[in-house]
DNA sequence: TCAAAAAGGAGAGCACTGCTCTTGACGCGG
DNA sequence: CCGCGTCAAGAGCAGTGCTCTCCTTTTTGA
């Protein structure tokens, strides 16, 4: 493969610059981050940005994908590290590592699960790593399952949602039953209500010790799935 | 008590119209909505706003007041219909109720339950009408209790969560089992959670009936808590 | 009753934003 | 080595929040 040209090569690095002094800037400014700012950062023209994005909203999207993939990459490995058999274990480490990583990132953290921005639509690059920490989520349910250390919950779901969740477990984890794949996902949505109420201070003043909480609560959902 | 003076009531009325147009303004442009839009649309200059709200931020936070008190009206009128001793009922109308308004208003709730607005804090006004539908949920478990038919969770919750919660129940309603209220917080926890992912489209493609999901997963809630 | 004071609207202006267009300078492949 | 494509720079447009000044209208107090 021929070697990239001097251009190439500058650009990437130009790329890779914005998109630093861009992160920097989100932490600060929130999702109203100026590319004019990161110009003026970069010792650039504003215009000159628009030769590497063609608008805000891409260096939005740009920023959107390398955080997903990060919180993604902070999950997988610290779920990864648990022994494979101690499914409780997994759960808690997978949920611990998310709300670590959005403490240390509160501005991407907000950026991905908070409101979307007004005239912004997530482009389709965004649903697979935006999808991984649930799959790793699930994942442990899966195998649970498997080697038959997670009974799933007996009962019926009401037909809508059974189909649903039958058409969705057939997608990822085929043979998952739905029942289990929706406390699964209960707890998934728990986790992400945790995170943004601490993140978003909304229990401040009500509970100081977050971290104690923050375990006890994954544990209630741990409970509530089945994990042994 | 004198009648109020020409001015004061051209004045409510105006407050009143400026607050009515921005929330028009907020269910298309979301949580920029721009002072001088506003102002357009009822004919005036810009600065003339100035006269009623001194900030962007301001009128912001009237909307969010407002806002906050027409989900807590929802939530508890909800709530109050269902026949008292339904206590499941209850945390079904409350819940449904909730997604509702959210579903009917849905900038208003990125407003008061997405990522804050970056250089924004939201004042103190906010945080008693922000609690109405946490207060209202976690009543349902204070009748239950008071009647013995709930039964709190057994097991200790380890010392700091035990001690938090123990504060905040002794501020809210006195007597209600540190455990219990552990769990109605994580009820809360997912309302929100669930809410939020539907909202903001997080389960557009893999969930279609998300009305029967919905009530599902709150059920699923009201199974942990323990309501009859 | 009548002038002073307060309140509100209009307009200009400042510093900022995203974005477009044009003008040059530079690197690189044929 | 020359022309094509890439890139920085600057000017400019329309929009933003917000301030200040000027002017009219309403309220108020002696």
């Amino acid at each position: 493969m021929p070697a990239p040209s001097i251009r190439a090569r500058v650009r990437a690095e130009m790329i890779a610059e914005i998109k630093a002094v861009a992160r920097r800037h989100l932490a600060s400014d929130g999702a109203n981050l100026s590319l004019r700012a990161v110009a003026r950062d970069m010792g650039m023209v504003s215009s000159a940005i628009y030769r590497y994005f063609p608008s805000r909203d891409d260096l939005l999207t740009a920023l959107i994908i390398e955080a997903y993939d990060a919180l993604g990459d902070a999950v997988e490995s610290a779920e990864a590290a648990v022994d494979r058999r101690d499914l409780r274990g997994r759960w808690q480490a997978a949920c611990r590592a998310a709300r670590d990583w959005a403490l240390a990132h509160p501005a991407e953290y907000a950026l991905l699960y908070g409101s979307p921005v007004p005239g912004y639509a997530a482009p389709d690059d965004t649903v697979a790593p935006a999808s991984r920490p649930a799959l790793t989520l699930v994942g442990i349910l899966r195998d649970g399952m498997a080697d038959g250390r997670i009974t799933p919950p007996d009962g019926q779901l009401p037909e809508p949602v059974r189909a649903d969740l039958a058409a969705l477990a057939a997608e990822i984890f085929p043979g998952l039953p739905e029942s289990l794949l929706a406390r699964g996902m209960a707890g998934w949505t728990q986790l992400f209500g945790l995170i943004s109420f601490e993140l978003f201070g909304r229990l401040n003043r009500t509970v100081p010790h977050r971290d104690a909480y923050f375990t006890h609560q994954t544990g209630l959902m741990a409970d509530l799935i089945g994990l042994p």
